[in-house]
RNA sequence: GGGUGUGUAGAUCAGUUGGUUAGAUCGCAGCUCUGAUAAAGCUGAGGUCGGAGGUUCGAGUCCUCCCACACCCA
């Protein structure tokens, strides 16, 4: 009936179970087993499909996939669909990368229609390698065929008609493109991308709305640029482009106003900045020294400190913080302030004043003669700015803070007075506009000069030239203090090299004004885990947002539907594409009527250019409308969107929203708000949480106002998880090889180990996964065969991970061997589950009703307890007969099969009661646990389930196992009976969360296959043909037993007590003891520990376990005051109460141990002590050593008769067979026959009188003293003496 | 600067409404058990619970201040 068990081989053990669920279709049959019934929802964060995944990805994918599993096995239908996020910033620089393309130049001549594509296509390439990586971590997800995926990359960009099959069966033909844009729709099922034209389209609606309630506009920002790369930089852009160079920094004075010959000194490293310069920033809090110079008696303000300050003086000595940056060659220490002023003449100190003192004076900036400081409202115009202008704004101001409380203008390198030039800053700019200083921004996006500029107008920025004209103006102004060449580390772009400027462009906001609303939807959700008080993280996030820029200066992304025009700044959105249809035909024939064809013929050709093409650059790009207003053309941004976006709407536009698709297959209201989000947490609150958020409150907004916060809300529980880091606690980075790919640590941990390492995890920890060792190349043997690098090309490297293999000794070899155990003796014995028990262990229990609404999964959901207990009638588990009957380890029980097949459970040792009991309480806390998403609950009291069943239950009842076979032995076939129910109820219990594992044994347990072969078994039952399919196991009330489950944890305790007091005492367990006493006020207790004396005797090899009312003889008491009873009743007589109360003694308190009370004097105080107020414990006496712990006493006699001595050595001897037979290799049944020697008599005489036993427990046919040893005996221990021992095998 | 949170053993973390000797796991040392267990169990060393005050009979726990760290914030 069993398959034999081999070692556990996990890895491999996994790859045939992939290979057994593809054959036999399994993920399908669960979908169809739970279609139509009860739903529950999960929402899937989209993963960006740019690179493989690594062990980092698994486990919030691992919580996914478990969560989906449990919920799939309580019967609910689900969706299983995975995300893809395709679109930003991330995909587009590995393609420009991947292409070599430089500059924004270099994209329009490769064809933003070629790049764009490109772009695609390493989505679709890499979401189909995820794709794999998914499944092989048991993922089970509605996934697209991967080798379709990466054949729909192929074609992309060509006219090629295509042929695929879509996840839900539909062959489906057409253009690459046009299939790719449908991706994961209801109909067809699959994962969905966000490139995909439903979602982007979405997001269009969103905007719209948004318009609707006039909350888009158009702002500035102030970005990093590259003239020549003409695009703007993001900041890990930057920080990859990061490069050491040298610039002419310049001092410069900048005369007040009303002052006689004051002036400010300030300091630049980017000369072409003072063109701009509208304000100038102090420290209030700093001390600014007051000098003049002898030269000209011009006076000067700046830091007091930086008068001497040596400036780089560390730089100079040890360089710029990597080795390749060391202080460039020929130039030598910068000069101090003091020393630029000496040379030119010296100086005289006048004093200093406070940096408040400044603020508020006016000054003339060293360039007011160009147009663009005189234009009112700056230049570019800003209207808000109306009325003021660069040269007369100029004027001191308080540098302020930035977020981390770091003063902007510090004393150190400048002066301590810092320019600001909001056009060319982003501290100055926001600095700037929170005060209303007029900008001048002046560059074009090549990075030359405007108009306005005079002299400087088309010089492009970062030209050496460009400074030299700079200095030469101030000299000519008398302005120039001083130029030097300055070192620095200076932001580069990294496509082309050059030198990054600041630049102000216009972006496009969203007013998150209506922030409120997005709080009020933020506070219906339930944010685990607890204690990172998400909630509030979050609704903090929204009260501090600013507005949200929604306009990426890009290719790659969602085409933002704003259509502007020229010459007004008119600009109109558009909420759908066939809104955008209708407009453009009706303002068609509007031209038309109105005579102008040209515009008309525009618009046609614009649309029918687009049509047939996904909503993207550059196809979108040619579709114009009108202005109704003007009556001219509008013209879409260039702009793409920002991608939080793209991954924000998708509660809307994955779940069929705008019925673009059949509501048969998919019905929005159906699914949302999802049950359940989880993501890594640390960054998502401002970013997919939040999009997700405010998308939503916008999309479900009523302005009727009737439509509550609780029913806009996307998603009801939100579950984080931190970081996974390595095994010291650092993070692990591709760049230094110290990242795991997720298939180094599948194929060498085992994807079983993962999940439960991920699982048992504190959700708020970062999980110490384990180290890379990129030095230890590995080959792996993967499903297709072993590789020696990743598909990239990335050598695998060995991985090791200490909290996996403790994941493995704890949890998985310990189930594996109480799996074994029972297999190897079951099939020795000829056990076979009778078709009553295995159906009755497969039992369907329950299912989801089918017509209930959903629950409201917040709070503390406990699903619903079986009404329907299993097909068999038990008796009361409380049954005083069965409950009287002690037993324990091989008492042979008069037991009674029952009708059923199998034996009534009441008729079963109270042991095999006791761990079905405690299976139940592991089974309500599984449906608990994991029904709330606390997986690290349901898996700590599973480790303890899977402890309790090796070292007590399995330990206990071995000799059950062994005992010689007899027709008639009942007790026998309860203990396999009662294993086999624990086993695979235990399987179905952790299928979810190691479900590669617990279906090898259910295979076997329950199919009696264990080959994993393609066909189904040939003893087919109508069982479930996978652990999967099975229901979630209810707790069968009839089983529990709480008092029970209370006694032997008695009995354990008393044990574990009698196992230290021998470890203390170095008494060893084989030594058997005389007896063992105890005692208990809780007569409960002592009842318990009485009915399972046979146990404790057992386990502590003690010849006599006895109640005792009391140990008075054989111990001492000590006592102590209960602080807890005694402190609200005497307040501060406890001080007192705790040094004199355990000097009185048993002869005073003795009575307390009889549950009486007394009065006491201390002191004076009259003290009325209860049996409560008092704790006692017992002490050390002569013979027997004692020890207490839980209301229970304990003493055990360590006098070791000559009797017993013999007896232990008899224990010691059989050990050390058993230990040669198991060096021989024998097998359990295999007879042999014993020779020894010894010098010692004493061993004989041992012999005479045990030898019958040693015999019986090693199936010893005989054992003989010889006069010489063989040559093969081991010499060996036993009791205190030596012996040589070999056995010879019997044939 | 503000906000939130965290400081407990070599490491990672628990620690209920304040209560006596502050726990778990890993690691280390020693021991035990093994006829399923390349497992496991037990014992031990290791802590002035970030610091200082306060409330209280009693503080890891409550309050105040300070220090350090993390995250967030125009």
């Amino acid at each position: 009936m069993f398959q034999p068990v081999s070692d556990s081989n996990f890895v491999p053990g996994e790859h045939s179970v992939l290979s057994f669920w593809t054959a036999h279709d399994t993920f399908r049959k669960l979908r169809d087993k739970n279609r139509g019934s009860k739903k529950w929802s999960f929402l899937d964060g989209p993963i960006t499909a740019n690179n493989p995944m690594g062990v980092h990805h698994a486990w919030g994918r691992t919580y996914k996939d478990t969560y989906q599993r449990f919920f799939a096995m309580t019967g609910h239908d689900q969706r299983y669909q995975n995300g893809f996020d395709c679109q930003g910033l991330w995909v587009e620089v590995e393609v420009e990368k991947q292409l070599g393309l430089g500059t924004k130049s270099a994209v329009y001549e490769y064809g933003i229609d070629n790049f764009v594509n490109e772009c695609k296509r390493r989505v679709l390439k890499f979401a189909a390698r995820q794709t794999e990586q998914s499944q092989r971590l048991g993922y089970w997800m509605d996934w697209d065929n991967p080798d379709q995926l990466r054949e729909l990359a192929e074609h992309l960009g060509t006219d090629a008609e295509v042929t695929i099959t879509v996840p839900s069966g539909k062959t489906e033909t057409g253009k690459a493109h046009q299939l790719v844009e449908k991706l994961g729709n209801p109909e067809w099922g699959g994962s969905y991308f966000t490139f995909s034209t439903d979602n982007n389209e979405t997001i269009w609606d969103f905007l719209k709305k948004c318009f609707e309630r006039g909350k888009i506009y158009q702002g500035h920002d102030v970005m990093p640029w590259s003239g020549r790369g003409g695009s703007a930089y993001s900041q890990m852009e930057i920080a990859e482009g990061r490069k050491l160079t040298t610039h002419k920094s310049v001092f410069v004075k900048f005369p007040l106003k009303d002052r006689d010959n004051e002036n400010l000194l300030i300091w630049t490293t980017t000369p072409w900045t003072l063109t701009s310069n509208v304000g100038a920033a102090v420290n209030v809090d700093l001390d600014y020294v007051k000098i003049k110079a002898k030269k000209d008696d011009a006076i000067y303000y700046f830091a007091k400190d930086n008068l001497n300050f040596q400036r780089l003086a560390t730089e100079f000595k040890e360089g710029f913080g990597r080795p390749e940056w060391k202080w460039p060659k020929g130039l030598g220490k910068l000069k101090t302030i003091a020393q630029i002023f000496k040379e030119q003449g010296g100086f005289e100190e006048l004093g200093t004043v406070k940096g408040a003192e400044l603020v508020g004076l006016a000054y003339e900036g060293p360039f007011d003669d160009l147009p663009a400081q005189q234009m009112d409202g700056g230049y570019p115009l800003d209207e808000n700015n109306l009325g003021v202008n660069g040269a007369t704004w100029h004027k001191v101001i308080d540098g302020g803070r930035d977020s981390r409380g770091s003063a902007h203008v510090v004393a150190g390198e400048g002066t301590g007075i810092v320019h600001m030039a909001p056009g060319c800053g982003d501290i100055d700019h926001k600095i700037g506009s929170a005060i209303g200083m007029p900008i001048i921004a002046p560059l074009n996006d090549d990075g030359t000069y405007g108009e306005p500029f005079g002299e400087f107008a088309g010089k492009e920025a970062i030209a050496p030239e460009t400074a030299e004209l700079v200095f030469e103006k101030l000299k000519e102004k008398g302005l120039l203090v001083a130029v030097e060449t300055y070192p620095h580390i200076y932001p580069h772009c990294w496509r082309t090299g050059d030198e990054l400027v600041f630049r102000l462009v216009d972006e496009w906001f969203i007013n998150m004004d209506w922030r409120d609303e997005i709080k009020d939807v933020t506070r219906q959700i339930r944010w685990l885990p607890d204690s990172i008080d998400g909630q509030n993280r979050e609704v903090e996030w929204l009260t501090n947002m600013s507005d949200w820029m929604i306009s990426k200066k890009r290719f790659w992304g969602l085409a933002l539907p704003i259509w502007v025009e020229e010459e007004t700044g008119d600009f109109d959105v558009m909420g759908s594409l066939s809104e955008l249809k209708e407009r453009v035909f009706n303002d068609a024939a509007v031209y038309r009527e109105g005579g102008s064809e040209s515009e008309a013929d525009l618009l046609i050709k614009g649309w029918d250019g687009f049509e047939g093409n996904t909503p993207h650059r550059p196809w979108i790009d040619g579709v114009k409308i009108r202005n109704p207003k003007t009556g001219n053309l509008m013209t879409r941004i260039e702009d793409v969107g920002n991608p939080w976006l793209d991954a924000g709407i998708v509660p809307f536009s994955t779940m069929n929203f705008n019925e673009r698709f059949s509501t048969e297959s998919l019905n929005w209201a159906d699914w949302y708000p999802a049950d359940l989000v989880t993501e890594c947490f640390p960054g998502q609150f401002r970013n997919w949480f939040y999009s997700m958020l405010s998308l939503s409150t916008m999309m479900q907004f009523d302005p009727e106002g009737k439509r509550t916060a609780e029913e806009k809300k996307p998603f009801r529980t939100l579950l984080g998880h931190r970081l996974v880091q390595n095994e010291e606690g650092q993070p692990m980075h591709k760049s230094d090889g110290t990242a795991i790919w997720f298939e180094e640590a599948a194929e060498q941990l085992g994807v079983d180990t993962m999940r439960w390492m991920y699982l048992q995890q504190n959700p708020a920890t970062d999980l110490r996964f384990g180290t890379r060792h990129p030095d230890k190349p590995v080959t792996l043997n993967t499903p297709e065969g072993p590789i020696s690098e990743t598909k990239e090309g990335v050598p695998t490297a060995t991985v090791t991970s200490g909290p996996a293999d403790e994941t493995r000794r704890h949890i998985l070899i310990p189930l594996w061997n109480c799996y074994k155990f029972f297999v190897d003796y079951a099939i020795a014995d000829g056990f076979s589950p009778s078709d009553a028990l295995r159906a009755r262990v497969t039992q369907s229990s329950h299912h989801a009703p089918r017509d209930e609404p959903r629950s409201a999964a917040s709070g503390s959901t406990t699903p619903q307890q079986s009404d329907i207990s299993p097909t068999e009638t038990v008796n009361d588990a409380g049954d005083p007969d069965h409950a009287a009957d002690g037993s324990g380890g091989a008492s042979a029980q008069l037991v009674t099969r029952s009708d059923d097949g199998y034996i009534g459970v009441s008729d079963r040792p109270e042991i095999d009661r006791w761990v079905l009991s405690n299976l139940q309480t592991l089974i309500e806390t599984a449906n608990r646990e994991m029904a709330d998403y606390n997986a690290p609950g349901f898996c700590a009291a599973a480790a303890g389930f899977i402890d309790d069943l090796s070292n007590w239950y399995i330990r206990r009842n071995r000799r059950r196992f062994w005992r010689s076979k007899d027709a008639s032995d009942t007790d026998k076939t309860a203990a396999y009976e009662t294993l086999y129910e624990v086993l695979v109820r235990l399987c179905q219990l952790l299928a979810p969360c190691i479900p590669f594992l617990t279906e090898r044994m259910y295979q076997n347990l329950v199919r009696g296959v264990s080959g994993f072969g393609v066909q189904v078994s040939g003893e087919d039952l109508g069982l479930p043909e996978s652990v999967h399919l099975c229901d979630y196991p209810l707790a069968d009330a009839s089983l529990l037993d709480e008092a029970l489950n209370k006694r032997m944890a008695a009995a354990q305790l008393v044990v574990k007590l009698g196992h230290k007091l021998r470890e203390e005492n170095t008494l060893r367990v084989r030594q058997p003891l005389a007896e063992l006493q105890f005692a208990s006020a809780d007569a409960e207790m002592a009842a318990a520990i009485s009915q399972l004396a046979d146990v404790i005797k057992e386990e502590l090899n003690i010849e006599a376990v006895s109640q005792q009312d009391n140990l008075d003889d054989l111990v001492g008491y000590s006592y102590k005051p209960n602080l807890k009873t005694l402190g609200p009743k005497y307040g501060k007589l406890l001080g007192l109460l705790r040094t004199k109360l355990p000097e009185l003694g048993d002869d005073v308190l003795g009575p307390l141990r009889r549950g009486e009370s007394v009065t006491v004097d201390i002191d004076g105080n009259s003290i009325d002590l209860g049996p409560d107020d008092v704790l006692i414990s017992t002490v050390q006496a002569e013979d027997w050593v004692c020890s207490d712990e839980g209301g229970i006493q304990i003493a055990i006699s360590t006098v070791l008769t000559d009797d017993l001595v013999r007896k232990g050595m008899s224990r010691d001897f059989v050990r050390q067979v058993q230990q040669l037979r198991k060096d021989a290799g024998l097998h359990i049944q295999d007879r042999i026959s014993i020779e020894y020697h010894s010098e010692d008599n004493i061993v004989q005489g041992m012999v005479a009188e045990w030898g019958d036993y040693i015999c019986g427990e090693t199936l010893a046919n005989g054992i003989e003293f010889a006069g010489a040893p063989a040559s093969d005996a081991k010499t060996v221990s036993v009791g205190d003496v030596t012996a040589t021992v070999w056995i010879i095998t019997m044939v």
